[in-house]
DNA sequence: ATTTTAACTGAAAGTTTGGTCAGTAGTTGA
DNA sequence: TCAACTACTGACCAAACTTTCAGTTAAAAT
């Protein structure tokens, strides 16, 4: 349903913790994945224009100039972080559209998909927001959230026809299903303050929100 | 529902539009205005480490010096714009949690404060997101949020100890309902590359999400 | 061993941007 | 009409940030 591609699963790990370790032997593979996990959290929180290079190298225990030996340019690595999100992006399967669910059995897997990415990438929802308002998606609207999103509303249409869907506005339903499956992670940060002893990412907490997420919508839905 | 206090309208206007007018006469509070609604554009696209200074004098017509001089600094003029928002912020009036209303009636206008407010500043959701990314929340995390917040999940309550509402979680679906309501306008610059000809933010659109955003929650919740 | 290649580094150059300042010009009040 | 005040300006400075580069070290190739 999710999954990586390319780059070693051992550079992802290394990089994650924010501990200045005393870096890996020469090993240029590793190396770019490392700036490339720093570059997109540090992205992720400040976009293009006020993500600060020698943050990055700070983070990644590079010094400055191999990110332009890599990258070649503030904007390369942006291209690069962005490049990387669209090849593992694969989040809605091609299957949930197929006819081997039914329509409620698609959706609850569409949710579900959609809040364990999420819960997987926290950050990578203000990646995309930040994609269209500051750069106009010039460096790649990533197709994978469209297909997603026309997935869905496949899913609605399929459901009205069958006559298991009430009637309504696949469009902006589509968009409130994926609004509940985001908000989650983007507001994150803003939510704790709600409720600071509520672990948000743990994973019983995710689990809850699939939940209150699949019953809300479901329930919203249903004929 | 939601009301502007403090700088005059006009001032609102004329520097919403981006042409570069000739400037009024020597207008301390206007000017003081059009910085404000310049910068809290540049801060919503931008984030206050990406916005330039340069870029909302020229936004406003008025040379960079006078930023500095009504707001000292680039972080003064932050602080200048959260506050302004703070002080605006009114949305779901504390009228919806009395018992004026039945649950139905409570929860429906409060999606439509919601979404109505969305639709009035379309770029400040962001703005919220970016403060608590950014800033960790450190410049106001406008309590008018959190407010309409607890008010839903106190409606919710009340609505399942009445019988009318199903039984639910009712923060998680606090969060889900605010998502619905606020993810139609943060991610409006993504969604207009789905179907291009779609005015999002027209009027009738407005009134149309409106009304799917209370069809799906309310049918969502009820018992 | 020795040459060659590629990963890596520290420092400095070049550019952008936040912030200052001395001075100008309207406006108000005596 | 003059003085005092305040809005406003253009040029300039200093700090921050991006980018470059000459040089060093580890690994691979011969």
């Amino acid at each position: 349903m999710v999954q990586e591609k390319g780059y070693s699963v051992s550079s992802s790990d290394s990089s994650r913790q924010k501990s200045k370790k005393p870096r890996q032997a020469r090993d240029a593979e590793a190396t770019q994945a490392q700036i490339l996990d720093a570059a997109e959290e540090e992205f992720a929180r400040y976009g293009l224009a006020g993500t600060k290079i020698d943050e990055i190298a700070a983070r990644t225990g590079v010094v400055k100039a191999m990110i332009y030996y890599y990258f070649k340019s503030k904007e390369g690595l942006y291209q690069a972080v962005m490049q990387r999100i669209g090849s593992e992006l694969d989040i809605v399967s091609e299957q949930l559209v197929s006819d081997s669910l039914s329509i409620q059995e698609a959706i609850e897997a569409s949710i579900r998909s959609g809040i364990t990415y999420g819960a997987m990438y926290p950050h990578r929802g203000m990646l995309w927001f930040y994609e269209a308002i500051q750069n106009q998606g010039q460096y790649g609207q990533s197709s994978g959230w469209q297909k997603s999103f026309w997935g869905i509303t496949t899913i609605l249409e399929r459901g009205m026809a069958e006559g298991v869907v009430r009637s309504l506005d696949p469009f902006l339903t589509a968009i409130n299903i994926l609004g509940v499956c985001t908000f989650y992670f983007n507001a994150h940060e803003n939510l704790k303050y709600l409720d600071p002893a509520r672990q948000l990412l743990s994973a019983e907490a995710i689990e809850q929100q699939i939940q209150a997420a699949i019953d809300l919508i479901w329930a919203g839905i249903k004929a």
